[in-house]
DNA sequence: AAAGCTGTTTGACAATTATCAAGAGGCCGC
DNA sequence: GCGGCCTCTTGATAATTGTCAAACAGCTTT
């Protein structure tokens, strides 16, 4: 890998605290490789060889079951996925694949776990990391669970639209196709959603949504921090 | 707390590897007591101040969001929850409350906190314990998004007739008002799901369930480890 | 035994969500 | 420019799930 990708890895929380020698034993096994979009780069079943980190691009975590497919999180630079795994050396609960061109970095998971075991600082930090996802995982199935898709969406556009500055315009970093699943409808219904959603302010022309009656769209919404704050 | 309580706390896997001075402070401080059903012993939003042990009954973990109601998990002896609100020190996302009479064991976040910092086994038992519980988490949420409820509730039932020794006969160890909260669905839904079982073997008297096709009933379910097994 | 309580079931109906089919619009290669 | 391909949308319809009201069963209390 590119010695001057590793300042960018080094900020990660994950890493921040590790003792410098450790960092360096973990790396340097470890690659940097390019995809382009639409690429699986794990599959639901296998065994976690690999910790991985989205350097650049995005990523899908997704799962089957009866033939259905939902997708569980896109993940965005610069954060890891199927950590849980890795540490417990079982198989992936979820599949990944690339969403845009995308570079990823492969940490081979017993150097993780290696390295875990001697620096207290990592096992901290890998702690911490996992009670967020924890967490995250944890109010996805109350926004599944307690709220219907228009709500869903509604509080989805909240989301984005407080992450990317509140200017009056969201932008969808991903497909409408994604996005459905993610919310764990159809895209018939997701077009559906939106137009529910239109005497709230929500003016949709392609990946770009405005959003130009917020008190009333977050009205409907109801957002709630313990089931909509990622992150904490 | 009484001292011929601390060995089944000590059989804990969370608690098995951990140096015997550390585990003695963790626990001076801890108290174990004892509950009624149904008293509700954390409400969500709460600051996490201890962490909570089942000792004897068990507890529903549930949530509110926009006045609904949804139970997310059901903790048996001997099992932690809330731990990764007491790692972060973080408000709890879940509220819990008893349902059986109860003995429950509460161990300052402080205190487990200190120890987490000094303790290498204990730190690995609780990354291990966290990951279980992501899984666990990721596992419900597949189960909520791909599934119907009429094949929650097979699935359900196939995984408390391997769990309850493969007798024909499992007993319900929850009343139905939870069971369906738990499944995701209305009570009137669940006594409708299990009607739509009756073809497969599905022959319900109380709390009593009686299988009596259970291979009709696997291929309805399509029960699949990466969703259903526990604890792995 | 009657009354009251709780949990469960049933029926009728409504809302939500999914499915299937078709159409609209944008984008690319030729 | 034109066809083909893709994503997204719309319409019609069906399946799933929820809501409301009432009935029922098993309890305990009186």
């Amino acid at each position: 890998m590119r010695p001057d990708d590793l300042p960018v890895i080094r900020e990660l929380e994950l890493f921040a605290g590790m003792a410098g020698d450790n960092f360096e034993e973990v790396m340097r096994p470890a690659y940097l490789q390019r995809f382009p979009p639409q690429v699986e780069l794990i599959a639901e079943g296998d065994t976690a060889d690999f910790l991985h980190v989205v350097v650049e691009g995005s990523v899908e975590l997704f799962a089957h079951d009866n033939g259905r497919e939902t997708t569980l999180a896109i993940i965005h630079p610069v954060a890891t996925f199927i950590l849980a795994a890795v540490l417990r050396d079982a198989p992936y609960l979820m599949s990944a694949r690339t969403l845009a061109p995308s570079r990823i970095l492969m940490i081979p998971s017993e150097n993780v776990r290696a390295v875990f075991e001697r620096d207290a600082e990592f096992a901290r930090s890998i702690v911490q990391e996992l009670s967020i996802r924890y967490r995250d995982m944890a109010k996805s199935l109350k926004n599944q669970k307690l709220r219907t898709s228009v709500e869903r969406l509604a509080n989805y556009l909240l989301r984005e639209y407080e992450e990317q500055g509140t200017t009056g315009i969201v932008n969808l970093a991903i497909d409408k196709k994604t996005l459905a699943a993610l919310l764990g409808m159809t895209p018939e219904n997701l077009s559906r959603a939106f137009n529910t959603l239109a005497p709230y302010g929500v003016i949709v022309d392609g990946a770009k949504i405005s959003l130009t009656k917020v008190p009333d769209l977050r009205q409907l919404a109801k957002p709630n921090p313990l089931t909509d704050d990622p992150g904490t």
